[in-house]
RNA sequence: GUGAUUGUAGCUCAGUCGGUUAGAGCGCUGGUUUGUGGCACCAGAGGUCGUGGGUUCGAGUCCCAUCAUUCACCCCA
């Protein structure tokens, strides 16, 4: 006899029937878009090799990756020496499998491993749950799903037009209305790190002078801790005052997003960079408008960076204005070389990520699931005694038959115990199959929502639920 | 990894200055009704106060440790 009270790992949940109600509906919704623009569905492992995760999300993607620890002797294979090595030269040994962390690196891989068989180019989606061994948190999980829909093999900005439009979609289904598509290209921030010198590439050794990825960590945090902060953090990490003199015409953008546009075009007038990626901005706001969208939820923001390091091209986050939870619940953008490592190079890629857990917060904390969504059994049949369960057997594989949800009470309980289940359970109707019923050919049908019965031939029954 | 927070009934929580038998609401079980749910009324079950140590005549309450939780930082969906 064990007393141990049973407990979730940090950061997991169950999901009980109401939830998983409201996360289908959010699942379907989501579904339903991506198969509307071409996207074919593609399930990978839970688990991949770690040679296949590690190096991909930067030193601190490593870190937060959940490693497998090898079956059976896991420590066969190592030494006393290893021990002494420490963790990071241990787990090599230790471990050679690991739980994926997004669902972009194994759809590379993927590719990578049929690139023979894919037509070119390829739009999949995917939707499965990711792990991540961080601090959980509002918001932040350790298992939680994405819904990732990607378009290889192509550096078309009708893709990144699409993915605006499917998020307008997605969202309309699922009446989220106060919202914000935020938009910027890698090729923008390069262009102002250059332009005010932070060229050290982030693979290179630190020398002392400030890199780029120290900038997008700064700029991306502007909304959150302000300009003036911002300014500290960037000359805490080396930048000079005179570069962040260039950078301060970069915050003061305003008017209309085409304005904007045109502003930033002329900060950055001395990067060709820069201006590349505003052309490429440009052209997704005309194309969105192209595809019959006002694209008002769309907000060019330049200081929208995102931390995944294999963007190189438009990035998008979009954020649920009036929630109170403030992280993303969507993200995307376009890699060109996402295949590179798996030794394929010279494909791009854009693709677009939901986070369900987090779309589920925010739909929750707003009220907008629908009241009765919960699917549930639509008769319950009493259960007298044997003879009147061995009549009910019968009437309902009729019920059932007829394309009815319907269950019996399994045993013979007081008709308060089987009446009061059917209310807790939701169901709408219950049939009454006593001796006088058996006789007479008609069953009482009550609506449980109304409290009114009446005696009914079977057929009259089956047409009174379906209405 | 850093800084806070909270652990009391199945759930949400109260518990005063340390005081003798630890409470409420909801839920659960039974009854008012042996062929009828919700509503109402009545009754009942359910606690090692996270765990271990300490202070004290006396600890749910104070101190230390530990585990767990939640939140924030870092980073991210």
């Amino acid at each position: 006899m064990s007393k141990q009270k049973p407990s979730l790992p940090k950061g997991t949940r169950d999901f009980g029937p109401e939830q998983m109600a409201k996360r289908n509906f959010i699942l379907d919704a989501i579904k339903e878009v991506f198969q509307q623009f071409g996207f074919q569905p593609l399930e990978t492992p839970s688990m991949e090799n770690l040679s296949v995760l590690t190096g991909k999300y930067g030193d601190e993607g490593d870190q937060l990756l959940f490693k497998i620890l090898n079956s059976g002797d896991f420590l066969a294979k190592t030494s006393e020496k290893d021990f002494q090595d420490g963790a990071q030269r241990l787990l090599p040994k230790i471990a050679e499998k690991g739980l994926r962390y997004d669902l972009t690196v194994p759809f590379a891989r993927y590719v990578v491993m049929n690139q023979h068989d894919i037509t070119f180019p390829f739009r999949r989606y995917q939707i499965q749950p990711v792990w991540r061994a961080d601090r959980p948190q509002k918001g932040r999980y350790r298992e939680f799903y994405q819904c990732d829909a990607d378009v290889v093999g192509t550096d078309s900005l009708i893709c990144e037009a699409e993915i605006v439009l499917m998020i307008e979609q997605v969202f309309q289904k699922l009446n989220i209305q106060d919202y914000t598509i935020k938009i910027n290209h890698r090729k923008i921030l390069q262009g102002i790190a250059e332009s005010i010198g932070a060229q050290g590439k982030d693979d290179s050794p630190r020398d002392g002078s400030p890199r780029e990825s120290d900038l997008l960590v700064a700029l991306d945090k502007l909304d959150k801790i302000g300009l003036d902060q911002v300014l500290q953090e960037l000359r805490d990490r080396g930048f000079t005052e005179e570069a962040l003199k260039k950078l301060l015409p970069v915050f003061q953008l305003e008017g209309d997003e085409s304005s904007r546009l045109h502003h930033a075009r002329e900060t950055l007038a001395s990067s060709e960079v820069g201006k590349q990626g505003i052309s490429a901005l440009q052209q997704v706001f005309s194309l969105v408008h192209d595809l019959g969208s006002s694209g008002e939820k769309l907000a060019f923001d330049i200081t929208l960076a995102r931390g995944l390091s294999y963007y190189t091209g438009t990035i998008f986050e979009v954020k649920v204005n009036n929630a109170s939870m403030t992280s993303s619940v969507s993200g995307g953008g376009r890699y060109d070389n996402l295949t590179g490592v798996f030794g394929m190079p010279g494909v791009s890629g854009v693709g677009i990520s939901f986070g369900v857990d987090r779309l589920y917060d925010v739909m929750e904390d707003l009220d907008l699931f629908a009241k009765e969504s919960l699917t549930t059994t639509q008769v319950l049949l009493v259960n007298f005694d044997a003879e009147s369960e061995k009549h009910a057997l019968g009437l309902l594989s009729q019920l059932r038959g007829a394309g009815l949800s319907a269950e019996i009470y399994p045993e013979a309980a007081k008709l308060k115990k089987q009446f009061a289940y059917a209310d807790k359970k939701g169901i709408p109707y219950i049939v009454v199959v006593g001796a006088e019923e058996i006789r007479t050919q008609q069953y009482g049908l009550k609506d449980l929502k109304t409290g009114t019965q009446e005696a009914l031939p079977l057929e009259a029954i089956i047409q009174r639920v379906k209405q």
